[in-house]
RNA sequence: GCGAACGUGGCGGAACUGGCAGACGCGCAGGACUUAGGAUCCUGUCCCGUAAGGGGUGCGGGUUCGACUCCCGCCGUUCGCACCA
């Protein structure tokens, strides 16, 4: 039992003790009442009204939640608690992304065996994510690296392999020399690895698993502008638009000169043509041993020997400078006729169009740098006017008509036509590494590839003392023999198991799937709880996942849907990226050493405290700068709060409620409702003080309006709203209670201010009665001193009113 | 280069479809209560000016009775993509 607050000691008689707020003991209390009722844990087969709350699972670092996860979090909790006032059944799962390089590389950073340091880093998190109050349905928890898990996720592959959107191939790939494994190029930032920003990523040749990801391209970018299939953050859809990369071109096909074959370009400019002065082949390309002359094959050779020493990085970045050989071959241009010459380029890519362009040096920035390095013609086709010049029958047309035109005489002519291209490429899941789910297949060398049956599945990942992978460019998984040699599942004979494991983000694709369904064993996701649950009504997260985790997720969400698994085929109905908190301006990070661990504040300030704190610091979807001065204002809020419980407790209530504090009152409950559902939760806080604020001047404890501000302070601070909630007389948890609702009558003031301005400046106010009209107002400002000073011999010109707000006199 | 978001006091940030710029909070200043104050409570706090008044939302224009908000042109910041033809 704490102190009395003193102030009031004197004015009032004795109360009953009274305690002071003590958040460690009023969150335990709490969140061990909540897991004791099963508060947080829906009917999810009875529930009326679904609503599926996701957020990002974390994945379990050792250093545990820190602040940008526990704003995140928080606020998805926020909303999830507000739509459960509001009547919904909210199901708020949690789960770890416990498989992957990032655990792996912590592992062998500080030589422990990730199957050891992965439970510890869960059991931490698990402690912390219920120590910030968070409303997880802890029965359906989810973990990737759990057999139970991962079956399923080898079950998708197969699933995938057996329709054909799963292929093997090799190719040229991203070689992380540091984790030694392909990354995907989503992994691969500015040629250096995404794990490791100082090494740059080689290009290997290999062998890997590939998802048709591209075959989904229309669709994947379709839905991101219908909005009855999903609601999203304008900046993730950006995102993903940007890196599917659609463009509109034609392929023109160009005939070789002195050999009966065609060199097919892509351009997204097939206007024009008649300055395409040479072509470049990628130094890839399988027609550069047939155009190259005899006299010119050294110098070719010796060029693509360079070439193929620079790896897959130094050509896609930095080094810009053009260097190129000439072939000794040459080409038609289908528009003009001419031979023009075909010359060799690292600055052509093969993975992308055909691996060969028509150079157009005047109109093309590379093409110009490569003309001028090698001393090739320029011929302008457009002048300033965006008209053909010297374009044969189309000169003089402007340039968008003429794309159209050149495209159907293409076509006519039978050297090209009209394509898209995209950036997209099928995404590589093949990983050389050992902390991930094996993938399901077996090489056989009679039957070919076979793929592991259903029935045994999970391919468990084997005990493997020594995991760290090698430089081979096989998976540490190959080392365990007893492991690596299978009988054939078709004809019994000795064969062998696939070493490599699956990409995170296969695990991470469908988890979302998994969370309802987690009490089956005997299948992935339940038909009738997918049905109810899903797709995810409201899905929270970073935009860092916008090109890797949520294209991945839709894709295999069409792909399920395609095989008849799944009725929908977009996961995520809205999404919101939330922002990002910064320490002094700068990201958090572990080199910078700006990174808050929010437990100590926890443990300082509360829970509720620092939830409110982080939700306070801006809007939700903009981040913040995290500055720990800050955080002293939401615990005094919650004091003062605590006093007016306090008092409504031990206090009747006297008289009336003000007018005032009426319209405040439904004002705030307006305005917080609007807030919340728009994830303004600094500014639904500031309305929550003000109310606050209002009730303290006027000494008002009415127990109605008390009780509405408590609800509506739940979402941002869960336990200290049950405390009070209880201390008011309730038995029951605030969370069953309803949201509140307000009177539109009671939303505006009977007398109201009307700004009075002369020439559009403000000069004075003058109070009214609500609707009044014009000649009111207009009178009540003549009669104002104020307003009468700048009128003084000018005459009014012109009178803008607009009801209840102001009132704008023109003078001459 | 392409795409997205943004620029407001000492600081974080408010301002709905154009209508009192600076809500709310931090900090700061003064006061009260105190043995004490890093607790609590009052008062003040955009800038210049004693005041009347004037100026003010990155910069320059424009539209309007009226612009943080809309339009045009710059400058700057952050994020994503990028030898993608």
């Amino acid at each position: 039992m704490g102190t009395k607050p003193r102030d009031r000691a004197s004015k009032r008689p004795p109360a009953p003790a009274a305690a002071v707020y003590d958040p460690e003991a009023v969150e335990a209390k709490w969140q061990a009442r909540w897991a004791a009722e099963h508060v947080n844990e829906p009917d999810l087969d009875r529930a009326a009204r679904p609503f599926y709350n996701l957020m990002m699972y974390p994945y379990p670092s050792a250093e545990g939640l820190h602040v940008g996860n526990m704003f995140a979090f928080t606020g998805s909790d926020v909303y999830g608690r507000f739509k459960r006032l509001q009547g919904f059944d909210v199901f708020e799962p949690i789960g770890f992304d416990a498989f992957g390089i990032h655990s792996e590389n912590y592992a062998i950073k500080v030589g422990t065996h990730p199957a050891q340091l992965i439970p510890q880093n869960i059991a931490t998190f698990r402690r912390q994510l219920r120590r910030m109050g968070g409303m997880f349905d802890w029965r359906h928890e989810v973990s990737t690296t759990d057999p139970a898990y991962y079956k399923w996720t080898q079950w998708i592959f197969l699933q995938l392999y057996k329709a054909g959107k799963a292929y093997k191939k090799l190719g040229a790939v991203n070689w992380c020399p540091e984790c030694k494994t392909v990354l995907a190029n989503e992994q691969v930032i500015d040629g250096y690895c995404e794990r490791h920003p100082d090494v740059r990523v080689e290009q290997r040749t290999l062998e890997q698993w590939y998802f048709r990801i591209t075959e989904y391209v229309e669709q994947l970018l379709g839905h991101l502008d219908d909005p009855a299939k999903m609601d999203w953050s304008e900046s993730t859809a950006a995102a993903q638009r940007n890196w599917i990369g659609r463009s509109e071109g034609a392929e023109i096909r160009f005939r070789l000169v002195g050999r009966d074959d065609v060199l097919a370009v892509f351009t997204t400019r097939p206007d024009t043509i008649f300055g395409a002065t040479f072509m470049v082949l990628a130094p890839e390309h399988p027609l550069v041993a047939s155009v190259t002359s005899d006299d010119q094959r050294q110098a070719v050779q010796s060029y693509i020997r360079a070439a193929s020493a620079k790896d897959i990085v130094s050509r896609r970045v930095g080094e810009r400078d053009k260097t190129g050989v000439f072939t000794g071959g040459y080409a038609v241009n289908p528009a003009t006729g001419a031979d023009i010459p075909i010359w060799i380029a690292d600055y052509v890519l093969m993975e992308y169009g055909t691996g060969a362009i028509m150079a157009v040096p005047a109109h093309d920035e590379r093409d110009l740098e490569f003309a001028e390095t090698y001393d090739l013609s320029v011929v302008r086709v457009i002048d300033e006017n965006d008209r053909l010049l010297a374009s044969g029958q189309f000169t003089g047309r402007p340039a968008s008509v003429a794309l159209r035109d050149i495209i159907q005489w293409l076509e006519q002519s039978g050297t090209g036509h009209g394509q898209v291209q995209y950036r997209l490429y099928d995404w590589c899941i093949s990983r050389q590494r050992y902390w991930g789910p094996p993938i399901p297949v077996i090489y056989c060398d009679a039957c070919g590839t076979v793929p592991v049956p259903e029935e045994d599945l999970p391919v468990l990942l084997p005990p493997l003392e020594d995991f760290r992978p090698d430089d081979s460019g096989t998976s540490p998984l190959a080392r365990n023999e007893e492991w690596f040699f299978v009988p054939c599942p078709s004809c019994g004979q000795r064969a062998r198991r696939e070493t490599d494991v699956s990409d995170t983000f296969l695990d991470s694709g469908w988890y979302y799937l998994r969370y309802p369904s987690t009490e089956f064993d005997d299948r992935p996701f339940d038909r009738t709880r997918t049905q109810k649950w899903c797709p995810v009504t409201t899905y929270i997260g970073g935009n860092e996942h916008a090109v890797l985790h949520l294209l991945y997720a839709r894709f295999l969400a069409m792909v399920l849907h395609e095989l008849g698994h799944l009725d929908f085929d977009e996961p995520f109905l809205k999404f919101r990226a939330h922002g990002l908190i910064v320490k002094d301006g700068a990201k958090m990070s572990k080199s910078r050493g700006n990174v808050v661990i929010p437990d100590e504040y926890i443990a300082r300030w509360g829970a509720d405290t620092f939830r409110m704190y982080l939700m306070s610091l801006g809007p939700f979807q903009e981040g913040g700068d995290f500055r720990d001065a800050g955080i002293s204002g939401p615990r005094r809020f919650l004091d003062k709060v605590w006093g007016l419980v306090e008092r409504c407790v031990t206090e009747d209530a006297v008289g009336e409620v003000k007018h005032t504090v009426m319209v405040k009152w439904h004002q705030t409950k307006q305005k917080i409702t609007g807030d919340i559902e728009e994830l303004k939760y600094n500014t639904a806080i500031a309305a929550l003080m003000e109310l606050l604020n209002t009730m303290r001047e006027v000494q008002c404890h009415e127990r109605r309006i008390i009780e509405d501000m408590l609800v509506m302070l739940a979402p941002f601070a869960p336990h200290f709203a049950e405390e009070c909630w209880e201390r008011l007389g309730h038995d029951r948890s605030i969370f069953f209670a309803s949201w509140p609702t307000w009177d539109a009558a009671l939303l505006v003031e009977d007398n109201i201010e009307v700004v009075v301005q002369v020439n559009g400046r403000t000069r004075s106010t003058v109070r009214v009665r609500r609707e009044a009209d014009e000649g009111v107002v207009l009178a009540a400002a003549m009669a104002d001193d104020k307003t009468a000073r700048h009128l003084e011999g000018k005459t009014i010109r012109k009178r803008i009113y607009v009801p209840n707000r102001l009132i704008n006199l023109v003078v001459g």
